[in-house]
DNA sequence: CTGTTAGCGCCTTCAA
DNA sequence: TTGAAGGCGCTAACAG
């Protein structure tokens, strides 16, 4: 970027006029101030025919605001799960003007800090505290608390109501997903994950607790209790693989499975199927998270989304609004119901919304060995 | 951001030197200009007092650097494959102190005209230009090649040699994959996602054409051909499960496929245990691409990753050198073997290879029904 | 050894 | 309706 940059003193020189003039011209403000039209023409045929291009540090230097955002996240850029978070900041910030620095700090509390002070040092406007896994934390010391919002994380207590957090709306996820089981006939619901209790849940999943509350708040309105529930710490294929063995092992068939997420959606569906055993014939399954997993596997698996685009979106949104009403609130984003195949009535009997969004038939065939 | 803050001269006034003394002081240039220690203590006890942070945008005004650098994709920050491409080069950046702005195109030619003029117009010091898939693009007009680099993506005829580009070494991994089923014992290789001919592959894809004429170029050298090859026009799970249908229909069994990326080997999985055979027993399958996936299959997928970290952070590194004597040249990164248990000998015989790097035992108990 | 002066490119009074 | 002057915060020349 070496190569010498038109400046609006060049602009204005070619034209003519002087460098307010053409300042004011270019930042369409001239006719507020009765430029003459020949003026305007002349400036901006000038600036056209140069290339010319402000230089927003100057301007930022000179007004304060340098049109730039920070997103420091733990490790969302890069993660195979929260990418859309970025996606949604980033789309909402270009479309407003707006550039966006990235950073990652992989937990670490000093290269935190190191990233914020670096965009600090860089003027940004403002600054999104990104977490890949909704957690409370802490909101980084010395910056302005207008001008931060959490994203995907929520504040600690002593923060709470001085800045904004967003949030994807867990607690309703899971009291839907008892819903959809109920709804499909079942009433025999089995939690693989997390409970039965409401406190086991493993450390410090945010989301954990509240899909496990709705869905426990859920049964308790229709007078029932999960059928059975198994806690694991870690929530990969292979714990969900383990969880499901497990399940097996006692012999139910024909009831439902509430998977906390996708990927142990896709070990219980390999313990499953290396049984010998069908889904949805055998065991109806939702689950969270909508991963990219869900809609590969066969049947393909019913999930409530996590809406990250919506959620990065929002963000960027709250951080740009000038005026601030309700500054501070919890936003919580709706996760929308993927209704896929993964879902029959108690013995596999076909019920309405599994039939609302079929495969194609093909596939469908093969499900079943 | 706001509060207002503290700046250079603030700090010089408190220490009771010029602003001069105090710039010197805190670039670390005081010895070299013999600034007297009694000035330099103070000046550095006032400024960390002060909590001074240098303002890089004026600094950047001044010097003409701004230590940022713009990173411009299709669509790699939110895809759910490269992700570590971002990470790679931010995390080179970082710790030589730049800051990394991002920007995804979705492809849009008018969309990444306009990012990479906003990033130029923040005074990037570089700018790299990445590709999810390993393509060939035109590099943006209007800007010095000697700043740009070339991210997974290859430069047109016309560009050839006048700016870096970093792709994986699509080629050797071909041959390599190959070799190890060679070695495994193999000479029937069933090739699904593209071939048999080397020009038998998706559009624009430099990474399907490599692979495959690496597996040629190695079969021949052993005076082999494919055993039977597939083309499959996308790349996705239901490709690879449809491919591998119509192999199992020919009725062959104890032989080797290679899965041109893990998301038709996905497929291929689903096809060969939903007709109730094994891995590696009946079919042993190599893949390209490392996607998280591979390594939740079972058996776990053996594969050839993407270096998309070593890919990220070698772009960023290029752009950060000074001198360029190979300026212009095209790099290819190694993409290394992921030895997993999806290879087996002809019929499922136990290799050195296979055995290498086993599972849990209690995991791979279960691989075959 | 340290201070003064002069911009980097832009925007914003204020005066003409 | 336009221009001149000053300053955002920093650094590079050049004096002293």
């Amino acid at each position: 970027m070496k190569s010498k940059r038109v400046t609006l003193a060049d602009v204005a020189a070619a034209a003519g006029v002087s460098r307010t003039t053409a300042s004011l011209v270019l930042s369409d403000r001239g006719d507020e101030l009765r430029i003459s039209e020949a003026a305007q023409q002349r400036v901006r045929r000038v600036a056209a025919e140069l290339a010319y291009r402000p230089n927003i540090l100057s301007s930022a230097l000179r007004r304060g605001s340098s049109r730039t955002i920070g997103f420091v996240s733990d490790t969302v850029a890069t993660s195979q799960l929260a990418g859309d978070l970025i996606k949604g900041a980033l789309e909402h910030a270009h479309r407003n003007g707006y550039m966006l620095f990235i950073g990652e700090t992989e937990g670490a509390p000093d290269e935190e800090r190191r990233l914020v002070q670096g965009m600090i040092d860089r003027q940004v406007d403002g600054l999104i505290i990104a977490s890949m896994f909704t957690r409370v934390r802490a909101v980084p010391a010395g910056i302005d608390p207008r001008s931060v919002v959490l994203l995907n994380a929520l504040p600690e207590d002593s923060a709470v109501g001085t800045v904004p957090s967003i949030v994807p709306d867990e607690y309703s996820a899971g009291r839907a997903a008892v819903e959809v089981l109920r709804a499909a006939g079942h009433s025999r619901i089995h939690l693989l994950g997390a409970g039965p209790g409401p406190d086991d849940v493993p450390v410090q999943t945010v989301a954990g607790s509240e899909r496990l509350r709705g869905i426990l708040d859920a049964l308790a309105e229709d007078g029932l209790e999960p059928a059975s529930a198994r806690l694991c710490s870690v929530w990969l294929p292979e714990d969900g693989w383990a969880a499901a063995r497990s399940l097996l092992e006692t012999g139910v068939r024909g009831e439902a499975i509430i998977t906390f997420n996708d990927r142990l959606a896709f070990g219980a569906y390999q313990a499953i199927q290396e049984a010998g055993l069908s889904i949805p014939g055998d065991f109806s399954i939702v689950s969270f998270d909508d991963h990219q997993l869900a809609s590969w596997l066969r049947p393909r698996l019913t999930t409530f989304a996590l809406p990250h685009y919506e959620l990065g979106a929002l963000a960027l949104q709250v951080l740009l609004e000038d005026d601030a009403p309700d500054w501070g609130t919890v936003r919580r984003v709706p996760m929308p119901l993927r209704m896929r195949e993964s879902v029959a009535g108690p013995g596999g009997a076909p019920t309405g919304a599994g039939r609302r969004s079929a495969a194609s038939p093909s596939r469908e065939a093969a499900v079943s060995p």
